[in-house]
DNA sequence: AGCACGCCGACT
DNA sequence: GTCGGCGTGCTC
């Protein structure tokens, strides 16, 4: 016989009580239990969101587990059950678990970011027919050739596919190799099984081609997903995904977190790409990891794909999680891949475009062939300083560098397309968006003149306006590609037009290496590699060479060969030298061991605590204390600083972080919950960020 | 993150 | 005399 108790509302009953175990959608890592009513108990069940108080308001919880047992203190009363049925199945549960506790995530903002914004709106989804399976008959397609060996990997895949079970693989493949093929056939595979498959792509803009492209040649039903999709489309695709019955998404970063019924495939394309992180807010997840995450929960395949293959996923097949599958051949035999030099950077001062490069534009110019010119930032110059007392022009707010742009005073943003009558100098803040206007002489010293430094595309365009008299030239970078139009039919205005051969040349940041095909192209150059090998981060070398190799990618895709031209004044460099190879592999060794020894992902966790407040010296005090206390609790560990963030000073508030570098991956979990424990005095603002790929 | 509680300046 | 500034503390 259960012994009776009284509860504090003088109530007898058995000491057993059903217990709710609720993610508050609040900044705090943890959860939150509650008392299910008997009236309610029917209606509270795992996924089930709920009314419930929670100090002096109300908001709504998600169930994570209902289990019956004595509470530890007296407990709240879940208020009401708001679903009829859960709307987080079993598997985004546990999905939302693995998140909040590898990337010390609040739960409650975990499972938020887990349901779509209409459910909030108050759901009544229609029962719709299922679309009648798809035939066979546009399934026997081909038009490529795989080498014996590589056959025979696909044709293991194929059958993992066939029989269920996990695997993971990574598809290394050259540019142009043909793996889109690959994925088509496998996709085809997973659909005739009856399962669904997921094809993710970095950025929206690439979602659209594939989806017709998977439309088309696969026959197949597809669906849409990202950011950008309308709340209509959102509803029909995401319920339609919970009811297993579209089979085929396509979509960028967001789409790995859709609640499938039945994944038998998923596939990361281009999974070295940054924009698979997300950084920005919590949670901080990556894309890649949370994909080989939910295929192992599935017994789904997983593959990611890449020509330049991140160190993560080559540590994967390093150490065994994941199957190699090399494609090193291009479908156009007959073409060779392009020539690659190195060239030194102009010497003339102001000048950023060297003479041998200017030479093989003028060439280019009067064989009729087209050029595409990568200059890694956007606007006029990186700086504007005083050549007598080398004072720089900042952002009052950020502290950081204001970048100069032609016509930034003039709101909006300089019309997009052929570089004209774009007049007048501003000053710009990359981070917060402060516009300055351009001193007439130094601030610093009063006297001194001021010039730019740090050429960006505008420069190079006014540059090669002046050197190349009657060339066209377009301009591509975030200033003339509006998010807004990211997913339209006329988004790629500018793409379309250097294409139709509007223009000769195309001018543009990391945008112009993106996967589009150019066939006119014959000549690709990059205009200041030194500036992107000399970016504060870890990772500078490896992003450097991938996107040195991608955009190389757009040269003489076509008949006609492509000849790729990079200025840097350190041709030595181990990242340099291996696009000069053609060694991408060469190059990850290398830098492996570099990881290993500085203790860098992927030889490492890497987890960055950021401080952040209105006083410099209180935020650098409790960074220090923070150091301190932490040290001796996480043994094993690392603890690099506390050091200014990169950005010392952002939209007001001083920043100061600790890096904790783990070697040891099992101690992760402790260290992370450590880290979160640990308290701040007030005034000052913590996050802690596993994994980052900013370091600002 | 909210939202309350708490202790110091200009107003009907 | 009070209305209100936002510092700081808590949320089952």
């Amino acid at each position: 016989m259960e012994p009776l108790e009284a509860k504090p509302d003088g109530n007898l009953t058995k000491g057993l009580t059903l217990i709710a175990e609720v993610a508050c959608p609040v900044p705090l890592n943890r959860t939150f239990d509650y008392e299910v009513p008997e009236a309610l108990a029917r209606r509270v069940a795992p996924g089930v969101r709920v009314a419930v108080p929670f100090g002096p308001r109300r908001l709504t919880g998600y169930v994570l587990s209902v289990r019956s047992g004595e509470p530890q203190r007296p407990l709240k009363p879940v208020w009401a059950a708001l679903d009829p049925e859960p709307f987080l199945s079993a598997e985004l549960l546990e999905l939302a678990r693995w998140l909040s506790a590898r990337y010390a995530a609040p739960p409650g903002e975990v499972c938020k970011a887990l349901l779509p914004s209409f459910v909030k709106a108050g759901v009544r989804g229609k029962a719709r027919p299922c679309p009648p399976p798809p035939d066979g008959a546009a399934s026997r397609e081909r038009g490529f050739e795989l080498t014996s060996g590589q056959a025979k990997a696909v044709e293991h895949l194929t059958e993992r596919i066939r029989a269920g079970g996990h695997e993971a693989a990574l598809l290394f493949g050259v540019p142009a190799s043909g793996k889109t093929e690959v994925y088509i056939t496998l996709i085809r595979e997973a659909v005739a099984k009856g399962g669904q498959a997921l094809f993710l792509v970095p950025e929206i803009s690439l979602t659209r081609p594939f989806f017709e492209d998977f439309e088309r040649r696969a026959g197949l039903p597809v669906a849409l997903w990202h950011s950008q999709v309308g709340q209509a489309g959102r509803r029909e695709a995401w319920l339609g995904v919970r009811r297993g019955e579209v089979r085929v998404v396509v979509g960028a970063r967001s789409a790995s977190l859709l609640p499938f019924k039945d994944l038998r495939l998923a596939i990361v394309d281009e999974e070295q790409d940054e924009s698979y992180k997300q950084d920005g807010q919590a949670p901080h997840y990556h894309t890649r990891e949370v994909v080989l995450e939910r295929a192992r929960k599935f017994g789904a395949v997983a593959i990611l794909g890449s020509a330049t293959p991140s160190l993560e996923a080559l540590e994967l097949v390093d150490s065994g999680r994941a199957t190699l599958i090399r494609m090193p051949e291009r479908v156009a035999k007959s073409t060779p891949p392009p020539r690659v030099h190195v060239v030194a950077p102009p010497r003339a001062p102001g000048r950023c475009v060297s003479d041998a490069l200017v030479e093989r534009l003028r060439d280019r110019l009067n064989r009729r062939e087209q050029s595409i010119l990568l200059v890694n930032r956007r606007g006029h110059s990186a700086f504007l300083w005083c050549r007598k007392c080398g004072w720089v022009a900042r952002c009052v707010s950020c502290g950081l560098a204001y970048v100069m742009h032609e016509g930034a005073e003039a709101p909006p943003a300089p019309q997009p397309g052929l570089f004209g009558a774009e007049a007048g100098f501003g000053l710009l803040c990359h981070h917060c968006g402060r516009r300055a206007k351009v001193p007439p002489s130094c601030v610093g010293c009063k006297t001194g003149a001021l010039s730019a430094g740090g050429a960006g595309t505008q420069r190079v365009v006014a540059e090669l306006k002046t050197l190349l008299r009657g060339a066209k030239i377009l301009r591509m970078d975030s200033d003339t590609v509006s998010k807004e139009r990211a997913e339209s039919l006329k988004d790629h205005r500018i793409y379309d037009r250097f294409k139709a051969g509007e223009a000769d040349i195309l001018v543009g940041t990391k945008l112009v290496a993106k996967g589009f095909h150019f066939p006119n192209v014959t000549l690709v150059g990059v205009v200041d590699a030194d500036a992107m090998l000399q970016m504060p981060d870890f990772r500078a070398a490896e992003r450097t060479l991938q996107l040195l190799i991608q955009v190389a990618g757009r040269a003489g895709r076509a008949e006609k060969p492509g000849e790729v031209l990079i200025q840097s004044a350190n041709p030595g460099h181990y990242a340099v030298a291996s696009v000069l190879a053609g060694d991408y592999l060469a190059f990850a060794r290398q830098e492996m061991g570099f990881r290993r020894e500085l203790a860098y992902p992927p030889a490492s966790g890497l987890i960055r605590v950021l401080l952040s407040g209105a006083k410099a010296e209180q935020v650098e005090a409790e960074a220090e204390a923070l150091a301190a206390r932490l040290r001796p609790l996480l043994a094993g560990a690392e603890v690099v600083g506390p050091s200014p963030g990169v950005y010392q000073k952002l939209r007001g508030k001083f920043r100061y972080h600790l890096l904790v570098k783990l070697r040891d991956g099992a101690r992760a979990p402790a260290c992370l919950e450590a880290l979160s424990r640990a308290e701040v005095a007030a005034g000052v603002k913590k996050s802690v960020q596993v994994d980052p790929y900013d370091l600002f």
